[in-house]
DNA sequence: GTTGGAATGTCAACAACACTGACGTATGCT
DNA sequence: AGCATACGTCAGTGTTGTTGACATTCCAAC
């Protein structure tokens, strides 16, 4: 519990900054750095009939054609109703496409159709946009870090998609 | 607009950190990072009558004592009505103080009470121990880059409410 | 081959939390 | 006195999450 001023017991090993302080700021870092990281989508999104929801579906469907719904859940970490809601209006507006599986009938395969390909590159232009300045501003080796620390962050589930998704990008 | 692969054409400087495929694998890492990072908390809060925007409210007033409701508004970045909802609910159940100010008697300072930094520290343990762990994890360089990368993808004015925060907790 | 369970996806209703707009009250400033 | 500021509140709406119930499809045991 109330392990506080933890690391400066060690100071003489290089543990400072692992103190309480070090991480509060570490918290607070994340928290207004994530609501950078989602605000220019999410302006072009409230223009439209769209959220940031939408705006994550898109991304994953953009990132891994052909994916399943279920795919899509374990990876977006919401109900399949909750994805169903955004899954259906992204297909009425005719941005994605749902194909029935050829060897499984039960599943869905989902795609981004032409116009939803065009509101991708909008949106993540615009993220790139900040995720390229911030990153020129940092530097290589600053990114190399933020990198690890983030991957550090994750839940162990997510650590494995998301270095699958890095393989298979690349 | 289209500007893929921008980096790939400076190949001869050090600069292959920023293309596009770097920047999308920068995205995704900054959303599942931030899954994990709210993970614990909600946990918690998910088991009471509170959610997300609780914990935030209280962990600002934590972080910096006799606060006023507008103040909070601006680090929030959230509608008065928004806050009120869940400024009213803490304090109903005591965890939340709210006092007249002296010298303006319009403004209400806000403190936590004994309950509420009870709360507080029950949730900031859990957020701490995730990212003490991955801080210790990906060490000391990592961690600088991490906040230096996270302080360029901030809001202009976030970056100023964050160094403010940041020297008045050291 | 039929049946029953597991997996996949859909529809409906509800809760949390954000938003806008309008209004009221107390206070401070000129 | 008149206007601006800080805060609270009521009403209405939208997005996004939840649970519950249900249809379809696959597969394996009988």
């Amino acid at each position: 519990m109330s392990d506080g001023r933890n690391a400066s017991a060690h100071h003489g090993e290089n543990l400072l900054f692992l103190t309480d302080e070090q991480l509060r700021q570490g918290i607070e870092a994340m928290f207004f750095a994530y609501r950078g990281f989602t605000a220019d989508p999410d302006r072009i999104l409230s223009e439209m009939a769209y959220g940031r929801a939408h705006h994550r579906a898109i991304h994953f469907i953009n990132s891994s054609p052909g994916t399943t719904v279920n795919n899509l859940l374990n990876i977006l970490g919401v109900t399949k109703q909750s994805l169903n809601r955004v899954l259906r209006a992204l297909i009425d507006q005719g941005l994605v496409e749902s194909k029935v599986g050829k060897v499984d009938k039960r599943e869905r395969h989902l795609f981004l159709t032409d116009e939803g390909e065009k509101l991708e590159q909008t949106l993540s232009n615009a993220q790139r946009a900040r995720m390229r300045s911030a990153f020129r501003d940092a530097g290589p080796d600053a990114v190399a870090g933020f990198r690890t620390v983030l991957e550090a962050m994750m839940d162990k589930e997510m650590q494995h998609a998301y270095t699958r998704l890095k393989e298979t990008g690349t």
